[in-house]
DNA sequence: CAGGATCCCCCAAGATACTG
DNA sequence: CAGTATCTTGGGGGATCCTG
């Protein structure tokens, strides 16, 4: 019973394991769903606008989190359609680290910043070309 | 001076930090990478076995890490290199919540399991085709 | 309003080969 | 051993249009 979503890493160590529940609830858009949950139960928009994520991946993101427990969906056949997502029990365990991790991006933002800067300062020997190497446009 | 790296999503919450960050140490390798790390100084090759990690993307991974001021690299200049890696204290503050992660994956990966059976059992009404939707064998 | 279907782009990430 | 350089691909993810 290989799960061929995880690369084939076949660690010796309980390393496996975490990688592959980190490749189902690790992602980006997993997080911040669930920390956005984590205040309450949101509509299918609201969670599009605060989060800034388009309507596809906001869709794809919910239905695997409620595939996986962590969040459920309930829907209102209203003639104006209406959707509320929140978190099962599961969810709402994942809420503490999410939220400390959450809270320790905050936290760390400015010093993440700080060290970026330190850092590419220090690497910038003698590159005098005539612009961006990380194109900013 | 905005990130080029984080798409562009102006949310009016403090989501829009926190993606930034999380886009940063937020993805698997990099949480992996801290994770073992969390256990003491390691060797490049050392990493790479236990993670199951190209060496490409742990290259990158620690140069990332080391470039937000999460790992210290130390290289001895003998004959066969050897190069540890070792967190910050920085990179020590992070270990916190991502051993609450860790953890949480580790005691919920089965209930995600048992989830995910019971969501794809459940959606799985009037589909008597022959064919494989997801192809775990 | 919630979300499925499509098209498409681009980069994350693996494989491989080379070097100091 | 510890990387770097190069090539290639999968799929993450946005934009857009459409429907119930």
């Amino acid at each position: 019973m290989g799960d061929p979503k995880v690369t084939k890493a076949r660690s010796p160590c309980e390393c496996g394991r975490i990688s592959e529940v980190l490749s189902r609830v690790g992602d980006r858009w997993s997080t911040l769903v669930i920390y956005r949950l984590s205040d309450g139960r949101m509509r299918f928009n609201e969670l599009k606008r605060q989060l800034g994520i388009s309507q596809r991946m906001l869709s794809l993101t919910l239905r695997e989190l409620e595939r996986d427990g962590l969040v459920r969906r309930e829907a209102f056949p209203t003639v104006p359609p209406r959707v509320d997502y929140e978190l099962t029990p599961l969810g709402e365990s994942l809420r503490v680290p999410i939220r400390a991790l959450g809270k320790w991006a905050l936290d760390n933002l400015d010093h993440i910043d700080a060290a970026r800067a330190s850092y590419d300062a220090g690497s910038d020997r003698r590159d005098g070309g005539a612009g961006e190497e990380r194109g900013a446009a």
